[in-house]
RNA sequence: UGGGGCGUCGACAAACGGUAAGUCACGGGACUUUGGCUCCCGCAUCUGUAGGUUCGAAUCCUACCGCCCCAGCCA
C-alpha cells in the first residue's frame, strides 16, 4: 500500500465515540450491522459493515453485532441469511457470538408495547389504512386525531391481546403510539407500532400474527443488545426523534445513540434494491452474482478482493453530505491491491499471427519468465515456450503507425517479452486488405530480451506460442452503464443506459502455464489487466477468465488526445 | 410553502476563529524487458451567494439560493 489514505479515526462518528469514551459515558463501543434478510448485500452495505465493525475493532472491548432486522414476514426469507453471513465473513469480519435476530425479541417487544398501553402512550386504532393516511395530514397540514385515540387502557389491552390471539383479520387494527398528530415531524404523528399479518415468518413460523414495525423494533433491539452507537443512513434522520421517544417511554435497558451518515453512491452503476432486482429479474444480468453487479457476490465473482473493498471504504470516508463516488477510485483500490499479489502471465486477447521467418521450423525453446518481475524471488518462475509461429495482440501492430507508436510496424524492431528482439519484414493480408500475418526476423543475440550491443527498443510486447498456447474464453467486463448517473433522466428508464459492451466475450490464447490455473486464481495478463479464473465456469479443459479491471492505459490517452 | 439534513478543487474529503490536508482523476517529467508499477512537479488567493462581527472567518451571526429526506399497516 503505497498511497496515503485519510488518517484513520477522524470522521465525525469516530470523534463522537472518542468523546463518549473520554467523558466516561461509555467504557467501550458496541455497534451493530442490521441487514434485513430480503436481498443481497452490495458495496453500499460494505461501507456500513466496514464502519460498524471497524469502529468496534478500534476500541478495547469493542464489538459489532450481526443482527437480522426481520420483522416483516412477507418479504424476508431464510435463503438470504446464509448469503449475508457469507458476504460479511468474506469481507473479513467476525461477529463472534453476537449473532442476533429481531424476531428473537418478539416477546420482549410485545411486553414493551403493553407497557406503553398501560401508561397511556399507545392505543389500538381501528381506522382503515386509507383513513389512517387521511388523518395523518400532510407535510404542511397537521393531522387529526384518530377517533380511537382515547380508548381506555383496558380496552386497548384487550384489543391488543385479541390481535395477538388472531381474532382479527389483516388490517382490522393496528397499535399506534400516542404522540402528537400535529407534530411537524411526520414520524411523530402517532406512528404505527404493530400491524396484523397472518403470514408465517421464516423463523417464528405461525407463533405470531402481529408484527412490530421498524421504528419500534430497531431502537428496542439496540437497547436490549446494549448497543452504544447505532449507525444508520441519512434517510433515518427523521426517525431519530421517534427512536428516542420510544426508549424514553418504556423501561429500556439502555439508551443507544442513533447517528446517521451518508450512504454510498457510485457512478456508472445502480445500488437500489429495486433496480438491482429489475436487472436480475429482467434478465439484463445473469444473476445476483453477475460480475457486473455491485453486489458483494458479484464483486467476488468478478475477482475483486475483500482487501480492495475495505481499502476503498476507508478511502471514501464517512460524512453527512450526499455524494457519489467516482468508480475510478474503486478501480484504483482494486489495482493497488492486485498489483502486489498477482503473478504476471501472458495472454493474447485479440490474436494476430506472427511468423519468425529466420527461426527454424518445428523447433521451440523454453524461456524462464518470472511471475513477479518487480521482485523475482517473490513468486518464482514458469516456463514459457517459444517457437516460429506466435500470436501477438492485434493492437500491437500497425501498418501505418502514428509518431508515438512504440510497438510493431513494418521495419520496426520490438522486444518480445522474455524472448528476442524481432523486426517486422513483411505483412500478409487477405483479400479484404485485413492484416492476417506479420513476418519478422529475430536476432538470436538478443535471447532473453537484452541486446549485447546495447541496442535499445522502445516497445516490449507480449506473445504466446501458436503451437503451445491454450485457448481460453475471456470475459471482458466493463461498466454496466454508459451514463455516470443512469437514472438522472426521469423520462428515460435506467435500463436504456445499459452498456452493450459491459461484457464482451473473446476467444483468447494464453500461455500454457495457465493450464494449472484453478477456479478463483488471479493473474495479471501483462499489459492488459487483472483476471480471475471464473469460480463457476472455469475448468482445465475449458478455461474461462474474467477481467477484474484493466491496467491503466496511457497509450489509450495519447490516442484519444490525438483525435 | 411544515419539519429534518447538507452545500469546501472534476470526484471523495480534512480543517472545530489563526490565515484551505490528503486521495482519486487530470496535466507535465523521470524511470522502465508491462505505454503497468514507482518517483518528482503542477492542480481551490479560495470554501453556494450577499452582508455583518472580529486584529483575523470555510469556521461565529443574519438573510437569501440550491440539493436530499419525511405524508408504507417497508426497513
Amino acid at each position: 500500500m503505497s498511497n496515503e489514505k485519510p488518517p484513520p479515526g477522524t470522521d465525525f462518528i469516530r470523534q463522537i465515540i472518542a468523546e463518549d469514551l473520554a467523558s466516561g459515558k461509555h467504557s467501550t463501543v458496541v455497534t451493530r450491522f442490521p441487514p434485513e434478510p430480503n436481498g443481497y448485500l452490495h458495496i453500499g452495505h460494505a461501507k456500513s459493515i466496514t464502519l460498524n465493525f471497524g469502529v468496534a475493532s478500534e476500541v478495547p472491548g469493542g464489538r459489532c453485532h450481526l443482527r437480522f432486522d426481520d420483522s416483516n414476514p412477507e418479504t424476508e426469507d431464510a435463503e438470504y441469511i446464509e448469503a449475508i453471513k457469507q458476504d460479511v465473513k468474506w469481507l473479513g469480519y467476525d461477529w463472534g457470538d453476537h449473532l442476533f435476530h429481531a424476531s428473537d425479541y418478539f416477546e420482549e417487544l410485545y411486553a414493551f408495547a403493553v407497557h406503553l398501553i398501560k401508561s397511556g402512550k399507545a392505543y389500538v386504532c381501528s381506522l382503515s389504512e386509507e383513513d389512517i393516511r387521511k388523518y395523518r395530514g400532510t407535510v404542511t397540514k397537521a393531522g387529526t386525531g384518530s377517533p380511537y385515540r382515547d380508548r381506555s387502557v383496558e380496552e386497548n389491552l384487550d384489543l391488543l391481546g385479541r390481535m395477538r390471539a388472531g381474532e382479527f383479520a389483516d388490517g382490522e387494527h393496528v397499535l399506534r403510539a400516542k404522540i402528537d398528530m400535529a407534530a411537524s415531524n411526520m414520524k411523530m404523528r402517532d406512528p404505527l407500532l404493530y400491524r396484523i399479518r397472518h403470514a408465517p415468518h421464516y423463523r417464528t413460523g405461525s407463533d405470531w400474527c402481529i408484527y412490530p414495525m421498524y421504528d419500534f423494533t430497531h431502537c428496542l433491539s439496540d437497547a436490549m443488545e446494549n448497543i452504544t452507537h447505532s449507525l444508520c443512513t441519512l434517510e433515518f434522520e427523521n426517525n431519530r426523534e421517534l427512536y428516542d421517544w420510544i426508549l424514553d417511554n418504556v423501561p429500556a435497558p439502555a439508551k443507544p445513540r442513533q447517528i446517521e451518515f451518508a450512504r454510498l453512491n457510485l457512478n456508472y452503476t445502480v445500488m437500489s434494491k429495486r433496480k438491482l432486482v429489475e436487472l436480475v429479474d429482467g434478465g439484463h444480468v445473469s444473476g445476483w452474482d453477475d460480475p457486473r453487479l455491485p453486489t458483494i457476490a458479484g464483486l467476488r465473482r468478478r475477482g475483486v478482493t475483500p482487501e480492495a473493498i475495505r481499502d476503498f471504504c476507508e478511502r471514501i470516508g464517512v460524512a453527512k453530505a450526499n455524494s457519489t463516488v467516482d468508480v475510478a477510485l474503486f478501480e484504483h483500490s482494486i489495482r493497488d491491491d492486485l498489483n502486489t499479489k498477482t503473478p504476471r502471465v501472458m495472454g493474447v486477447l485479440d490474436p494476430l499471427k506472427l511468423v519468425i521467418v529466420n527461426y527454424p521450423e518445428d523447433e521451440s525453446e523454453d524461456f524462464d519468465a518470472p511471475y513477479f518481475p518487480d521482485d523475482p524471488p517473490k513468486m518464482g518462475t514458469r516456463k514459457v515456450p517459444f517457437g516460429r509461429e506466435l500470436y501477438i495482440e492485434r493492437a500491437d501492430f500497425m501498418e501505418d503507425p502514428p509518431k508515438k507508436f512504440f510497438r510493431l510496424a513494418p521495419g520496426r524492431e520490438v522486444r518480445l517479452r522474455w524472448a528476442y528482439f524481432v523486426t517486422c519484414v513483411d505483412v500478409v493480408k487477405d483479400e479484404d486488405g485485413e492484416v492476417v500475418e506479420v513476418h519478422c526476423t529475430y536476432d538470436p543475440e538478443t535471447k532473453g530480451g537484452d541486446a549485447p550491443d546495447g541496442r535499445r527498443v522502445k516497445g516490449t510486447i507480449h506473445w504466446v506460442s501458436a503451437a503451445h498456447a491454450l485457448k481460453a474464453e475471456v470475459r471482458l467486463y466493463d461498466r454496466l452503464f454508459t451514463e455516470a448517473n443512469p437514472d438522472a433522466d426521469k423520462d428515460v428508464d435506467f435500463v436504456e443506459h445499459l452498456n452493450p459492451h459491459s461484457m464482451d466475450v473473446v476467444s483468447a490464447r494464453v500461455e500454457p502455464s495457465l493450464a494449472q490455473a484453478m477456479p478463483g486464481d488471479r493473474f495479471q495478463f501483462e499489459r492488459t489487466g487483472y483476471f480471475i479464473a471464473d469460480s463457476i465456469d472455469h475448468t482445465t479443459d475449458k478455461p474461462v477468465f474474467n477481467r477484474i479491471v484493466p491496467l491503466r492505459d496511457s497509450w489509450k490517452k495519447i490516442v484519444a488526445k490525438g483525435k
